[in-house]
DNA sequence: ACGAGCGCCTGTCGGC
DNA sequence: TGCCGACAGGCGCTCG
């Protein structure tokens, strides 16, 4: 599910408080129960019960798709794949279908991870680095420069759909925002990284940008059952837009796939490379 | 270096 | 109504 903007809307959830849950920074984590062994990468069980215990969330960060709580002593990173959701709850609701780890907080009040696909992972670790190194950069972060940009397209041959994905390469895009972007900046998915001109490497530098910022503006998209406030889906332009015109030329939207990942393009706005 | 295929999981939706 | 395949916001692995 959820890519960058979903990701940092919940961090910035997190740190400000919203609605009924209060900020998180400041709290004490009392324990942990783990309702599904697969959902925790690291440590073991035992260990990561005893560990976590007495620790307090002292910062919420996000590096690409992860979301870091800096604890007194260690470090819990999330990452939430395709269904993983995140949000504080009082402990005395009933515990649901797809809860997989609760962190008991202060004051009857609980952090509840739940993932109807169990694709999410917990890791408790001292240090992220190790988890994080193979990150790309991050397309917010101000050492992200279309310059940088530019030389690490030139020196790929793959298709840019695919590319984008590769969280090596940018760490943060996902299906939605990479389909997105290349609408904006009128590249076919497909086109190959190194043929691009530096113009081009340039709009799409800037299309990635506005459409992440746009995504955290409107925090984040909401889909399907898995609801988290966000409106961005009211915006899209391409993605799930099938058979419906295109805002610019009034084409029809068409859904193809690429990398093995469905994908929506305008065909004119977007024509194939030679 | 790159792409395809597949596994990991559960749920929804459309067609028959 | 039930069954069945396609599809879903991700990613790591193997293989060619």
């Amino acid at each position: 599910m959820p890519e960058l903007p979903e990701v940092e809307t919940f961090r910035r959830r997190f740190l400000q408080g919203a609605d009924s849950s209060p900020p998180l920074v400041g709290q004490q984590i009392q324990g942990a129960t783990l309702l599904w062994p697969g959902s925790l990468a690291m440590p073991s069980h035992e260990s990561f019960k005893s560990r976590i215990a007495g620790q307090t969330i002292e910062d919420i960060r996000r590096r690409g798709k992860f979301l870091l709580f800096h604890l007194s002593r260690d470090v819990l990173a999330v990452h939430l794949r395709m269904s993983g959701d995140l949000w504080v709850e009082e402990e005395s609701k009933p515990i649901q279908k797809h809860h997989r780890l609760l962190f008991h907080l202060e004051k009857g009040m609980r952090l509840v991870f739940n993932d109807p696909r169990k694709f999410g992972r917990c890791w408790l670790v001292q240090d992220p680095t190790p988890l994080l190194a193979h990150l790309g950069p991050d397309p917010l972060d101000e050492s992200f420069i279309p310059q940088r940009f530019y030389a690490n397209l030139l020196v790929r041959r793959r298709q840019l759909k695919p590319l984008l994905l590769d969280q090596r390469f940018l760490a943060g895009l996902g299906n939605i925002y990479t389909d997105e972007a290349l609408h904006i900046a009128r590249l076919h998915p497909r086109t190959v990284a190194n043929t691009l001109t530096r113009r081009q490497a340039g709009t799409l530098f800037g299309a990635i940008r506005e459409v992440l910022s746009e995504g955290i503006q409107r925090n984040g998209a909401s889909i399907d059952w898995v609801y988290r406030g966000g409106d961005f889906q009211n915006y899209f332009k391409v993605y799930q837009r099938a058979h419906q015109p295109c805002y610019t030329c009034q084409t029809s939207i068409q859904r193809i796939v690429v990398g093995q990942r469905g994908t929506y393009i305008c065909p004119r706005c977007q024509p194939p490379p030679a």
